[in-house]
Formats: structure tokens, C-alpha cells, sequence
DNA sequence: TTTAATCCTTAGAATTTCCTTAGAAAATGC
DNA sequence: GCATTTTCTAAGGAAATTCTAAGGATTAAA
């Protein structure tokens, strides 16, 4: 990990250089603000500790500045004194973390790292499949019919994957069991007639069309009507 | 640096001057509250220190006053005893910190040299983190809910945070352990389950609506409900 | 060092889900 | 219609998951 600290007050740098160090993590440093801010428009960082009382750009306009300037590199403001202030709600500026002196080492270390994890963290991409009114979240697991939130258990929800991802076609039982329940021989179970039944108590039942349909002797099919 | 000393004392105000010139820092002093009030109307200093017992304003009614007038100057003020009372007092009346005699000379002086920046600084933004009726302060480590402030260790803290920074969102027990306790691999542990339980008695368990809500197979979300 | 607070593991309790069983209902073919 | 086959459904025990209490390990503070 490399940052980039801007602080103006030499024992602060040296030892902060040197515990982090040791940890493994660069350090580039400035002594003030402008020097910062060019500093961090020209380098990748992985996060930006800066003191808000710095010659130059203090902190905030550091942080403001940079953020105008499209640099998303996450910035963790440091502050002389706990100040009670009730004033000032919020963290306008952009910054993305604060603490204040004096602090432990090993929170600055734990904050540095929980920030340089959210700067390379991609955005949670949403896993959505839909058949008409209906919208299952593979992700969070939750499953909506007409707005409405309905509950799954994990092998119900997984049943209903498979149904909506093969909407329209007519599927076998034993291409259920063996896709969702990974059962490949022939078997007396009726786990699948089973859990289709629970799955329609809970999804075609409380709605006027239904959505699952048998077809007798083959199986099921997920379509309108 | 130049400040006001508001002290009947007569010994009191002399050691202290004393004591504070040594240390290249100006002191006007008045002996009554009235007559302090008076000179930091018409004066500019960096810090006010006020005994809270002097004849005259006392040091609530001074610093309120000062407030009215739209004076901001930081005041420290000074108390015989330690009654967290008028400490409470102090700082709903605007005062800015609080020492109790006996006091190091020492611990005053850090002090002022703590608001005199203060002074200047801009303002300090508060990192509030809030869903619904709750709110935590990430610099102060304060968590509140119903206006109800509630302990937290630091574990349960993070936790909660990570909650709330991820709230109405399902989140796995795999993904809190790797954010929240660094753990990247397959364990046997139960820390989470155990934390969540840690964290819902103090921060469900007492109220009415819960807003940690398990999803079977998956994990937890933090929502209304 | 002692004390206290926090953290984490363990193990059993409680809860939820899973799957089997068995009989009821429905569809099919004669 | 009636027997046969297939599907549906309710019930309950097994299995898995989650919750919780208790205590030992670790860390910080006095």
C-alpha cells in the first residue's frame, strides 16, 4: 500500500513514516497543502492522510479541491482536539474519514486499511432476474411479486432461480433434482413436487394468475395465464 | 497568544500570570464577572479563562452573554469542585472546556493552546453515520438511538457501522467477517453470530421495533420493520 | 502486579429449513 | 364409471442453521 501524508509538523511525519513502514505501507509525504495536492493529482495513492491545520490547502479545501478535480483517492483527515462542536453536522467536504489526535497507531492502521479496501471495492454489482411482475434479487435473496416482498428459504429461492431462468420451457422433474438438488439417479423422492408445492403456497397463491403450471406427465413450466 | 483571566483570587491570578508569561502568553485579567464580560466585548482574545464563582456574572451567565453578543471566543472555565452538573451546565451554555481545581499547570496550558487553535480553525464536521430514530458519531464513538445514548465496544461499534453504512442491503456473515474482523477465509468461528447477538441486546432488545433482522441461510440486514 | 474490560471460543438450546412418509386429489386410459 | 397412474398436500422427525450463555484468553488500565 502507498500514501501520501501531508502534515507540517516533522516529529508527526517521522514517526508516523516509521510505524507505517513497518507495516509495510509507503509513505510520500508533504509539508503542505499545495504541494500535497500536486502530489496527489500526479501519483496513485492508495489513501491521502492529511492534518486539517497545514500551510497552504488545509484540509478541507485539499479534499474539495482534489474531489473537483475527479481524484476519488479516499482522504482521512486528522484534527488537533475532540471538539464537542455541535454546529457542523455532516462531512461535506468528501472526506472520507476522520480522526482525532491524540489517536492510536493501530486505529490509523485499521482506518487506513478498511479505507484502501473501500477505495478498490467495485461497486456491488446487482444480480436481478425478472418475469413480469416479478423480480428476484440474487444477491440480497429477496424475492418481489407486484411490489410485494415474499420470504424464500435458500432452497425454495433456489428453485425459483431455476424456474425463472428457464421461463417459458418446459422442465422435468428430473432436471429439477438434478440441477437444484444435484440428485443424478432415479430416485422414489418427490422432494420436487414437494417443494414446488411450498413454492406456490407462497408465490402463486396469495395472486390472482398463477405462474407455475403443471404439465402432466413431463413436468412443470413457468409462463403467464 | 493573549488572553482573559476572570479570577477573584488575588494569589490565584498572580502565580497564574506569572506561570503564563513564562510561556510567552499575554494575560488581562478582571476580578469580577461584570467588568470581564466588559473587557472581552471590547478586546480581542484568543482564549477566555472564567472561574465559574466570581462576583458578578458567573461564569455560565459570562460565557451565555458573550454567546448572545455573538463573541466566539473559546472559554475555559475553572471549578472548585468536580461536579459533572455545571460541567453539563458549562457546555450547554457554550463554554468550550472545563478544568477542576486543583489543576496542572501543565494540563492548562495544553488546554489553551488547544482552544487558541480551535479558535481558528474552521469548524469541525462531525462523521455522523444515521438510520431512522439512530444515530453514531464516528469521532466520538457515540451511538444513540430514541435519543438514548448507548456503550458500545469498539467491535461493536464496527460492526454497527458496517450495518449502517450497508443498511437495507442483505449482508453475509462471509462478508462481515472479511470487512469487519479481517477474516478472508473459510472458519468454524461464530464470532458474527455472536456479535449480532452482542449488538441486538443492547441496541434491539430494549426497544420496540428491531432493525437487525436475520435472513436465514444468507445474513442480516439492517431495516425498518 | 492486579483489576477490569473486551474479545473470542465452545457447546448446547432454540429455531428454521429440509425431506420423508402417506394419504388425498386430480388426471388419464380403458 | 372405474382402476391406474400421477400429482398434490399435510404432518412430523431429521438435519442444518442460528442464537445464547458461560468461561477462558487477551488486552488495556490502574
Amino acid at each position: 500500500m502507498k500514501i501520501l501524508l501531508i502534515e507540517d509538523e516533522e516529529k508527526a511525519v517521522k514517526t508516523l513514516k516509521k510505524g507505517l513502514n513497518e507495516h509495510n505501507i509507503e509513505v510520500d509525504f508533504a509539508f503542505d497543502g499545495d504541494k500535497g495536492a500536486e502530489m496527489a493529482l500526479h501519483n496513485e495513492y492508495d489513501v491521502i492522510i492529511s492534518d486539517i491545520i497545514v500551510p497552504g490547502l488545509n484540509g478541507f479545501d485539499l479534499t474539495k479541491h482534489l474531489r473537483q478535480k475527479g481524484v476519488k483517492t479516499p482522504v482521512l483527515l486528522l484534527t488537533a482536539l475532540n471538539a464537542t462542536d455541535d454546529k457542523v453536522l455532516g462531512l461535506e467536504v468528501g472526506a472520507d474519514d476522520y480522526l482525532t489526535k491524540p489517536y492510536e497507531f493501530k486505529e490509523l492502521l485499521a482506518r487506513l486499511k478498511a479505507l484502501s479496501r473501500r477505495g478498490k471495492e467495485p461497486p456491488v454489482p446487482k444480480l436481478i432476474l425478472t418475469f413480469g411482475d416479478t423480480e428476484m434479487n440474487l444477491t440480497s435473496k429477496e424475492f418481489i411479486r407486484e411490489g410485494k416482498k415474499i420470504e424464500l428459504t435458500p432452497k425454495e429461492f433456489a428453485l425459483m432461480e431455476y424456474f425463472i431462468r428457464h421461463q417459458g420451457r418446459v422442465i422435468s422433474k428430473a432436471e429439477i433434482a438434478e440441477k437444484v438438488w444435484d440428485i443424478n439417479f432415479e430416485t422414489t423422492s418427490n422432494v420436487v413436487e414437494v417443494y414446488v408445492n411450498y413454492l406456490r403456497n407462497k408465490v402463486d397463491k396469495p395472486f390472482e394468475k398463477k405462474m407455475i403450471h403443471t404439465v402432466f406427465g413431463v413436468g412443470y413450466v413457468l409462463k403467464d395465464e
